[in-house]
RNA sequence: GCGCCCUUAGCUCAGCCGGAUAGAGCAACGGCCUUCUAAGCCGUAGGUCGAAGGUUCGAAUCCUUCAGGGUGCGCCA
C-alpha cells in the first residue's frame, strides 16, 4: 500500500511541476511512512515539508495544493493536514478487502514475480572441510539460505555456491594421518566419523613427531603437484567431510546440495591464468619476492599502499587468488548480475580489496554488483567468541541435538499423552526452528550473544510463537470441518483487530522486497512476529467459530486462512517448517 | 598509527537513506482458561538513545570531536 500511495504522490509531483508550483528540476524522494498513532491516519508523507522551500510556500499551504492535485483513487478515504505540514492518509477499508481477497485466491499471495529477473550468485556456508561444522558456520548457512530463498521466490535465477575450504596446508597433516592409520591396518572411514577427534589427533601427531610433520609438508607438495596417491586420500577425506556437511544441511533445512559445492580446489587450474591476467592488466608488482597488487585506496600501518598478495614467494597461492578466480568464473561462466557473499564481517577489508582488484582487472563487468553481506560474531555469555565449557568451539550437530532435546521436554510437558513419534517430530521441528529463528531475527551485522536459554525459551519473539499461531489456525479449521476453498462471502473488516490484521497481511510484499534488496532476514522475522501478534489479538477478541453471524464467521475464517498461509510462506522463506499441531 | 563496526529499559535486541509522545521480548508486578490449543491475551512499571558540539522547522537516526568496547591491517583462510 505504501507503493501505491507513492505512485499517486509521484503523479502529484509531476502535475505540480507542470503547473509551475514547484520547480521542474526538483527531485524529491517521495517518502511514505506508516503512522504510529491512529489519529494520524494509516500513512503519512512529509512531502510538503520537503518541498516547501523549493516551492517558496509554507508547508501547510503546499500540503493543501498536493492534496488538491492528488489523483482520484480508491486507496484512501480521507486526507488531512496535520502538525507542521504532514499529510495524513486514511486507508479505505474496501481497498484492503480487495487486496485480501486477491491474495486469498492467489498461490503467490498476491505477490507478482519480479519484472526483471537477475542471475544472482550466492556464496554462503562455505565451511572448512578439514574440520567439522561448528557454531561459526551457522550464521552464514542460514542467513544466506534465507536470503537465497527469498530472492528465488521473487523470481530471480539463483546459483548457490558452497565455496568450501578443501585446499591448503592443513590437508597435508590430515593426509599424513590417514596414511599412518592405513599402515596400521585401521579402517579410515570409522576414524573419520568424528572429524573433530580426527583433526585433533592429526594435529597432535604433527606437533609431537618431526618425521610426521615432514611427511605432512611433503604431502602438501605432492597433493598440489597432482600425485595420484595423494589425491586419492584427499578425495576420500573430502567425501566423508562433505557428507557430514550435507547431513547438517538436511537436518537444518538449508537448501544446499552436493551440486552446489564448488570448493577452492575447483579453481586450482585457473590460478595461473588469474596471475597472467593481472600481469597483462599491468596491476602486478613484485615485492619482497611475492607478486602483489597494490591499491592506493587502502593503506597499511605505515601509510603505504596496501598490497594484496596474489602469489607467495614460494609460488603458492592465497585465498585472495582463489576468490579472484571465483569472481572471474561467476562472471564468465555463471553470468552473474549480482554476487552476494555471506561471510563474517571481519573479512570486510579482504572483500573490499578483492572486489577492487577484480574490477580493475576486468574480471567482472561494471554493471555486476559484488556485495559482501557481512554478519557479526556469535558471542558466548561471557561476551567473548562462543566456546563450550571445555574451551573448544561447539559442534553444530551437538548444538542442534541439545535444542531438540530441550524442545522435546517442553512438548512432552504440554502434551503428556501424545504418541512418542509425534512428540519427537514436533520437538525436532521446534528445536531447529528455534535455533534458526534466534539467529535470523537479529540484525545480521551486529555481534550477538548466544544463549541457550534465550534461544530455546519458546516464549515471546521466538519461532515457537510463530508456529503456535499457525497451529491455532490449523486447529480452527479442523474444528470447523471446512476447507479453505469452500469459504464464501466477502471479507468484512468491522472490528479494529480485523482491520489491523488485514492491514498487516497486505504488507507482506513490501517486506519481501526489502529482504531481497538488503539481505536482512530479520526484517521478515519482525514482520512475521508482528503478524502473529496481531493474529493472536484478533484470535482473542474475535471469536471465529462462534461469530455472531455466518457471514462474519466466513470472513474471519478467511482472515485466519490468509494469516496461516502468509506465516507458512514467510517461514518457508526463512527455511523454517511449520506444524499442524504442537 | 590507520580502516571498518558497535554503545538505545536491569538483561537480550528492534528502530538508523531525519519526522509527530523512542519500541519488542525476557525478568518484575497485576488481571484473564465451564467458550476456537494459556507455547497465549490484556494491563502496570522501567530509557539524560555513550558524551559534547553542529546542520535542520524537526536528530536515536546526518556531520565533527571525544570516551569506552570490538575487529582487521604482507606471504593462514
Amino acid at each position: 500500500m505504501k507503493v501505491q500511495l507513492q505512485q499517486l504522490l509521484e503523479q502529484t509531483v509531476a502535475s505540480l511541476k507542470q503547473q509551475g508550483i514547484i520547480p521542474a528540476d526538483a527531485q524529491p524522494r517521495v517518502q511514505v511512512d506508516r503512522t504510529k498513532d491512529k489519529s494520524h491516519g494509516d500513512l503519512a508523507t512529509n512531502l510538503a515539508m520537503m518541498l516547501s522551500k523549493a516551492a517558496g510556500k509554507n508547508p501547510r499551504e503546499l500540503a493543501q495544493l498536493i492534496i488538491d492535485n492528488l489523483p482520484e483513487s480508491s486507496l484512501v478515504t480521507k486526507v488531512d493536514i496535520a502538525g507542521p505540514g504532514f499529510i495524513n492518509f486514511f486507508l479505505n477499508p474496501l481497498w484492503l478487502v480487495e487486496q485480501v481477497e486477491a491474495a486469498l485466491i492467489d498461490p503467490r499471495l498476491g505477490i507478482e514475480p519480479i519484472a526483471d529477473p537477475q542471475t544472482i550468485v550466492v556464496d554462503y556456508s562455505s565451511p572448512n572441510l578439514a574440520k567439522e561444522m561448528h557454531v561459526g558456520h551457522l550464521r552464514s548457512s542460514i542467513i544466506g539460505d534465507a536470503v537465497t530463498r527469498t530472492l528465488e521466490f521473487q523470481g530471480h535465477k539463483l546459483v548457490r555456491q558452497n565455496h568450501v575450504g578443501d585446499w591448503g596446508t592443513q590437508f597435508g597433516m590430515l593426509l599424513a594421518y590417514m596414511e599412518e592409520l592405513q599402515a596400521k591396518g585401521q579402517e579410515i572411514n570409522s576414524n573419520l566419523s568424528n572429524l573433530e577427534v580426527f583433526y585433533r589427533a592429526a594435529k597432535q601427531r604433527f606437533d609431537e613427531s618431526e618425521a610426521f610433520a615432514t611427511r605432512a609438508r611433503n604431502l602438501v607438495v605432492e597433493l598440489q603437484s597432482g600425485d595420484e596417491h595423494c589425491n586419492q586420500l584427499w578425495r576420500e577425506f573430502n567425501e566423508v567431510s562433505l557428507s557430514h556437511c550435507q547431513e547438517t544441511y538436511d537436518r537444518l533445512g538449508v537448501s544446499l546440495t552436493r551440486a552446489d559445492v564448488r570448493g577452492e580446489s575447483a579453481y586450482n587450474d585457473d590460478l595461473n591464468q588469474v596471475v597472467a591476467d593481472l600481469d597483462q592488466a599491468g596491476l602486478l608488482k613484485e615485492d619482497q619476492g611475492a607478486k602483489c597488487v597494490f591499491l592506493d585506496e587502502f593503506k597499511n600501518k605505515d601509510g603505504d599502499p596496501l598490497p594484496v598478495i596474489i602469489q607467495k614467494k614460494d609460488g603458492g597461492f592465497l585465498y585472495a587468488t582463489t576468490d579472484l578466480a571465483a569472481m572471474r568464473y561467476r562472471q564468465r561462466e555463471l553470468n552473474a548480475d549480482r554476487v552476494l557473499y555471506f561471510v563474517d564481517a571481519r573479512q570486510g577489508l579482504h572483500f573490499q580489496q578483492v572486489f577492487t582488484v577484480a574490477r580493475n582487472a576486468g574480471f567482472v563487468k561494471p554493471a555486476t554488483s559484488l556485495e559482501h553481506m557481512p554478519f557479526g560474531t556469535v558471542m558466548g555469555e561471557d561476551g567473548k567468541p562462543f566456546k563450550t565449557r571445555s574451551g573448544t568451539v561447539a559442534k553444530l550437530a551437538d548444538l542442534l541435538t541439545e535444542a531438540q532435546n530441550r524442545a522435546y521436554d517442553l512438548v512432552k510437558s504440554k502434551n503428556p499423552d501424545m504418541a512418542e513419534q509425534d512428540l519427537r517430530n514436533i520437538a525436532d521441528v521446534v528445536g531447529i526452528a528455534s535455533v534458526k529463528y534466534a539467529d535470523l531475527s537479529k540484525n545480521r551485522t551486529s555481534d550477538y550473544m548466544f544463549s541457550f536459554d534465550q534461544m530455546l525459551s519458546f516464549e515471546g519473539n521466538t519461532a515457537p510463537y510463530l508456529l503456535y499461531a499457525y497451529t491455532r489456525v490449523a486447529s480452527v479449521f479442523e474444528k470447523a470441518e471446512v476447507n479453505a476453498s469452500e469459504l464464501t462471502g466477502s471479507v468484512l473488516l468491522e472490528h479494529e483487530k480485523e482491520l489491523d490484521l488485514a492491514s498487516k497481511l497486505v504488507q507482506f510484499n513490501e517486506v519481501i522486497t526489502s529482504v531481497a534488496r538488503l539481505g536482512y532476514p530479520h526484517l521478515l522475522c519482525n514482520y512475521l512476529y508482528e503478524l502473529a501478534g496481531l493474529f493472536s489479538s484478533f484470535y482473542e477478541a474475535c471469536p471465529i467459530l462462534k461469530a455472531e453471524t455466518e457471514a462474519q464467521k466466513q470472513s474471519r475464517l478467511k482472515l485466519a486462512w490468509l494469516t496461516a498461509r502468509t506465516l507458512k510462506q514467510g517461514l518457508s522463506l526463512l527455511g523454517i517448517n511449520t506444524l499442524e499441531r504442537m
